[in-house]
DNA sequence: ACAAAATGATACAATTGTAGTATCATAATA
DNA sequence: TATTATGATACTACAATTGTATCATTTTGT
């Protein structure tokens, strides 16, 4: 029962790691140092949050990656769509066939609760919520 | 990012089964019937609720299972403890070694947050308040 | 005593998702 | 044109979940 799985986890870092530091952009390398991670894991990470619009980058010596979106704007639930997919905490299916009991069952609509106050708060929490560092 | 696993949905629903019917006890070749679910998944789920002191069983001719405990006092966590393990939301290991990081992480601290709230809304759901034909 | 009906114990297999690695292509810069 | 960076992509490893299969044991009724 994991909230958060450890792409995700390594993409906050990193986009905090990128947010907080002064340099236009950060390489790939320079990202590893600081945060102590798998190399070819870390690159995997930033060319996804970099198609998903979340970075911008640039090839060549002196390339790097930059925020493309400001870190109040970015939210956990972004990330977790990205690495997770559609954040539901509620599945119904048995061998890929949705419950023939969903509709009046239970135990879904107070999970479905729970499911709201959770992505309610994972909203809240913003990158600019997670600096340490804030520029 | 699963709340809930296959396990603890059929345990869930088997033990509303149970706690709805008249009888003293149900067999598990009833239940399959009552529930559609795989049989020898069922009978191990079984047996673990027994094992764990939720049933109560009874060999041969005529036995089956039965609550070990009133509806009103078996809570949701108390299965998902069983088939899920202790309920946490966060993990903050690499490579079964903690991150370093851990103290100070703002991260864990606002999932902290969220996995208390998720862990009250849990507890407060008991299997009495699951079941639709109360006796 | 014995067959039938139930659970107990346990080992095995399949599937899936997460986590991580490796390699080559491509672009930018000096 | 060599170097330094990212882009794309395919592959492997591992663990958890989701089952299946088989035989042993106990209880009951005849």
């Amino acid at each position: 029962m994991k909230l958060i799985t450890r792409n995700t986890d390594y993409a906050v870092r990193a986009l905090c790691c990128i947010a907080e530091q002064k340099q236009e952009v950060i390489s790939a390398d320079h990202l590893v140092k600081s945060l102590e991670m798998p190399r070819p894991f870390l690159r995997k990470i930033l060319q996804i949050l970099n198609k998903e619009g979340l970075l911008n980058s640039s090839k060549g010596k002196g390339g790097g990656f930059a925020l493309a979106v400001s870190p109040e704007k970015i939210t956990l639930t972004d990330v977790m769509k990205i690495f997770q997919g559609p954040l539901k905490l509620n599945e119904c299916t048995f061998k890929k066939k949705v419950c023939p009991n969903v509709k009046d069952c239970l135990l879904k609509k107070k999970i479905d609760e729970i499911e709201k106050e959770v992505i309610l708060r994972l909203k809240a929490i913003t990158l600019e919520s997670l600096l340490i560092n804030k520029n």
